[in-house]
DNA sequence: CGTGAGCTTCCGTCATGCGGAAGTCAGCCT
DNA sequence: AGGCTGACTTCCGCATGACGGAAGCTCACG
């Protein structure tokens, strides 16, 4: 038989389009702008082959040419991603009841959803004079790093958790949750106070950061909320209340049942089994693991 | 002689990656959610094909499944969008700034670019008690109907200028300019006077839109800010110091040498776009890590 | 002027993407 | 019930169009 050719190892057997989202897949936060071999080296696709998926994507408006001939991703996926259901859509409902959390308390002021086993940032909003972090709109993280993303995961199913709680946490800090049950114990208590605290977790900076849940139709938790302060600068506890305020006018506005009844618990932790069986939350399925 | 079959009339000669683009192209605002047959049908691809190709988009993330069945656009598209050096980079240099003038005014602030012949919103904050505009990040637009776009012609080059002309124009409004010389004449205007003023032009609302250009590292104009007022809530002129004032600060931290001398004139076209063959005058990533 | 790196074009071959067809499943009408 | 429609999934043989090698092109550099 012949000898298949060396075949970079890693790639074979790839479909037209998984080509063509290899190509796509190369740009990243430190890659905003690559040149065609850059882009064929780090797909591993063949010069020619780049040459002519990279064309098609600028054809269409999925990649930009600048004038030194360096490609960078093109408006149209920007255009693309603002159709995103619980992306760019949930922050045009949020975005204003968050601009007047980001006046009351001078913080920095996210809004984050689950992908996967990560959480990403729908919206951002930076104050002038506040601590540094990683939070870019469409940024990515693991859940057990970040305030938003412990929200998620303490309110995500049962099985979901294990399976992430199963999977080895990255160490971002020195503070960085790494153990399970530590983890487990966390979230525990987020579940119970309704409030996520985390310092310094992400970034080795004093960074406190402050997070609760967002439910939507059926009060599933369908985002976080959080604010990001430097540690000390105040008491973390005195932001809760207009976290919690803010948190309540967003969910009501998503439709969330509790947010309308008069007086209810933050918390408000799903865990009473009787009534409406409503389905576990399984709202979006995990893909291939 | 063999029966060329049916070949739907319309689609004929796509590459794969072609099919796959089309598949996402189905998605727009009015449609955010589509079912596989609607996704097969208006793409034109036999449903076979559609499936497989949405199949391989899912698994990439580039498309999310609900649990109704039905697709939308996925998370990992927003992630990518969001590493558009002209789009969400942009923005996170101007946001800061562009909060302020929106509690300045209490008008809804716009940051928008050009693609091709669009102007594509990157930011867009409305005020809660302002007139409803049609602004969402990603939209898109025609540069002739909207204060942004106007700017942004007015400041291209004469060529692309004069290429855009020669299109139809399309009405949105009865206040919509679709003839040419008039928009020629209004065009010269914002040049000379580093402003475009826009009533009602998009929306049949009483909707006035200021709109000035933002200028990067060669002066060049890079992307334009507006804001958006009821009409005649104020006084249309008393807005352009604070736009005039905040558009020099973002030019200046994207590297806009006019911004740093001491006195200039708002306007002071470049003249001539074309000129030193100088690579990489784009770049104005600075921060994260 | 030689060299090398990046980009573009061309073309023959064969893997591979395509779509018809058959098989599920669920809802709806008679 | 029974049959019907419409949506989704799986399978497979065939023709096609995607692939990659190779050659040509354009710079920048020494």
């Amino acid at each position: 038989m012949t000898v298949t050719p060396i075949r970079t190892a890693k790639n074979d057997r790839m479909t037209a389009g998984q080509r063509m989202l290899a190509v796509l897949e190369v740009f990243g936060p430190d890659d905003l702008s690559l040149t065609l071999s850059e882009i064929s080296r780090r797909s591993g696709l063949t010069l020619s082959t780049t040459h002519r998926l990279v064309g098609e994507l600028r054809d269409w408006g999925a990649l930009d040419r600048a004038i030194d001939g360096r490609y960078s991703i093109g408006l149209r996926i920007l255009e693309l991603g603002s159709l995103t259901p619980r992306g760019l859509r949930l922050r045009e409902v949020a975005l204003p009841y968050l601009g007047d959390l980001q006046h009351a308390t001078n913080a920095n002021v996210h809004l984050a959803v689950r992908d996967g086993h990560d959480v990403i940032y729908v919206e951002s909003l930076l104050a002038r004079d506040c601590v540094r972090v990683l939070s870019r709109i469409g940024g990515r993280w693991p859940l057990h790093a970040t305030g938003t993303g412990q929200v998620l995961l303490a309110f995500a199913s049962p099985e979901f958790r294990e399976e992430v709680l199963a999977t080895k946490l990255r160490r971002f800090t020195p503070r960085t949750i790494t153990d399970p049950d530590k983890l487990r114990r966390v979230l525990a208590e987020v579940r119970q106070t309704g409030v996520a605290i985390a310092e310094g977790q992400l970034t080795p900076e004093d960074a406190l950061a402050l997070a609760v849940p967002l439910r939507g139709p059926k009060d599933h938790v369908v985002a976080a909320m959080g604010v990001t302060v430097k540690a000390g600068s105040v008491s973390p506890r005195a932001l809760v209340p207009a976290l919690a305020t803010t948190a309540r006018a967003i969910s009501r506005a998503l439709g969330a049942p509790s947010a309308n009844s008069p007086h209810t618990q933050t918390h408000g932790s799903p865990a009473h089994g009787g009534g409406h069986p409503s389905r576990a939350a399984e709202s979006y399925h995990v893909r291939s693991a």
